[in-house]
Order: C-alpha cells, then structure tokens, then sequence
DNA sequence: AAATTACGCAACCGCAAATTG
DNA sequence: GCAATTTGCGGTTGCGTAATT
C-alpha cells in the first residue's frame, strides 16, 4: 500500500510502516507454528525486527484466519450502531459481536461513516444532501426488506435518521451505560432472538460459542513462550471455524 | 487533463490493566 | 508488595485512491 518513505525505524530499533508479504509470511508461519500471545517473543524469535505490539495487530487486524475482508454489511452495521449506542466507543466489545470484524476496522467504519464530520461548503452539502437521500431510499429499502423482521424497530430508527444528526459522541457515551453494564445491557435485537441471553454468560459472552478452547490456532499451541496468555484469552475473542459460521448470517445468529 | 478534495484503511502512539519475577 | 514487562484498547495519523471540480 505505501511504501516505508516517511516511516523507517523506532528508538529502540524496530522497524516501523506498511508490512511486507515477506514479513506476513514470517508472523504467520511464526504463530502457525507456536500459537497466539507472547507478542515480544515473537518479535525477537521470528526476526522480524518488529516490536510486538506491530506484530500482535498485524495478526489480530490482517492475518488472522477467519476475518471477513468484504464491505460491512447492513446487518453488521445496524449491529454496530445498537452497540454503540449502548457503549459507546468500546470497540472491542463491539468487535465480538461481529465475527471476522476487527475493532480497528470497525472503529474505522465508524468514524468514516457516521462520525460527525466538519461543516461542509454549501454547495458541497447540497451535493451530499441528494446523495444521502438516494442512499437513505435504499437503504431504507433494504432496511425494510432485510432487517425489520429480525432487528428491532430501534434499530431501523436509529441507521435511517438518527446517524446524521448525532450529537457529539461523548454526549452520547454519557447517555448509556459502559463497562460494568456492558454485558447485561444487550441491544433489542438479541432479546428478539430465543434463548440468546442463555448462551451470554458474564465473563465470556456467549459462553461456549465463543469459547477459545475451539479454536483450532490456539489449540495448537504447544511452545513454552507461546502459552496462553490470560489476558488474550479473556478479552479478545474471534471465530474462525465453519460451524460457527454456520450459525451466522451476517452477525446474526439463526 | 490536471488539481483538489474526500474517503478508506493500515499502522502508530499513549495509556491503563494485567501479568510476571 | 512492588517494579518491570507485556498486552490490549482507543485515539490519531499518514498515505493511497477515488471522486469531483
């Protein structure tokens, strides 16, 4: 995508910037091999010069398995604005809920689709004001077709008219509950679906459907420096096998 | 056709929490 | 119990590309 012009190395000698194919092969063998976690060890055992902060969100934004690289749908992203409504900008939380999403990526979809942007020229916002209203009557379509008999009526509420006009997020933040809450305050949507709170429990969402024992790169892991870390294992959750995605459509459970 | 603007995305930074020795 | 280290998260930036003027 770039080239390394205006990027080179850190202080402590990392190199920094865009990752080449080469450098993605090497993490990836690296974590085939011996697993997730211990990204410093990575770092230094798989020489790749990088610092393991680099390589974990390289792994965890582009090479995982199991990331879904396409366009956000519109169930996804009705999915991320109940969320967010509900959070605010916990993306990572956010990022469970949408299996193969990263929460980089849906941080980035967020500011780039409903953040509020700066005042516009007039004749730019006339121009952008037509446009939304062809995709507003599209999406509305596709809301009504798609969306309304599984989402909650909040929802098409809130992706037809209320995204424009969002106040400042931090106003909106304040407006709902985060952290301790973040879990017992599921969106509508999952209410509507039988026995959804059933499979939430309160340190796993989704118990055993989530459960990382599953998944097939963690369960290989076998080196001393790869063991799992507790931290990774608890907070960053992710699917990447076919059964699981059997029960999804669109981040929608069926 | 060239210049400008807007958009999308990858990657970095700083901070806080968790873990380790 | 504490300091050092590691990890994860949210915010921000830089750059390529598409769209518009």
């Amino acid at each position: 995508m770039v080239g390394l012009m205006g990027w080179g190395v850190s202080e402590q000698g990392w190199r920094k910037g865009p990752w080449t194919p080469e450098e993605d092969k090497l993490l990836t063998e690296y974590v085939r091999l011996h697993g997730e976690g211990r990204w410093s060890c990575v770092a230094r055992s798989a020489e790749l010069n990088r610092s393991g902060k680099s390589c974990r969100l390289r792994w965890v934004n582009y090479l995982r398995p199991g990331l879904k690289k396409g366009q956000i749908t519109p169930q996804e992203e009705g999915i991320i604005i109940e969320l967010h409504a509900l959070w605010g900008n916990k993306w990572s939380t956010i990022a469970r809920y949408l299996p193969g999403r990263t929460d980089n990526e849906i941080k980035n979809y967020w500011r780039t689709h409903f953040k509020k942007k700066a005042k516009p020229s007039q004749k730019q916002e006339k121009r952008k004001t037509q446009l939304q209203l062809d995709q507003q009557k599209q999406e509305k379509q596709e809301n009504d077709m798609n969306m309304n008999k599984l989402v909650s009526p909040h929802i098409a509420e809130v992706s037809n008219e209320k995204i424009t006009e969002r106040q400042d997020e931090q106003e909106m933040v304040s407006m709902y509950p985060t952290n301790t809450m973040e879990d017992q305050w599921l969106p509508k949507m999952y209410q509507n679906v039988a026995s959804w709170s059933d499979t939430i429990t309160e340190d796993g969402l989704w118990g055993g459907l989530w459960n990382l024992q599953d998944d097939p790169y963690r369960m290989s892991q076998t080196s001393d420096c790869n063991k799992i870390h507790p931290q990774s294992g608890a907070s960053t959750a992710y699917l990447c096998g076919a059964d699981t995605l059997n029960l999804y459509n669109g981040g929608y459970i069926f």
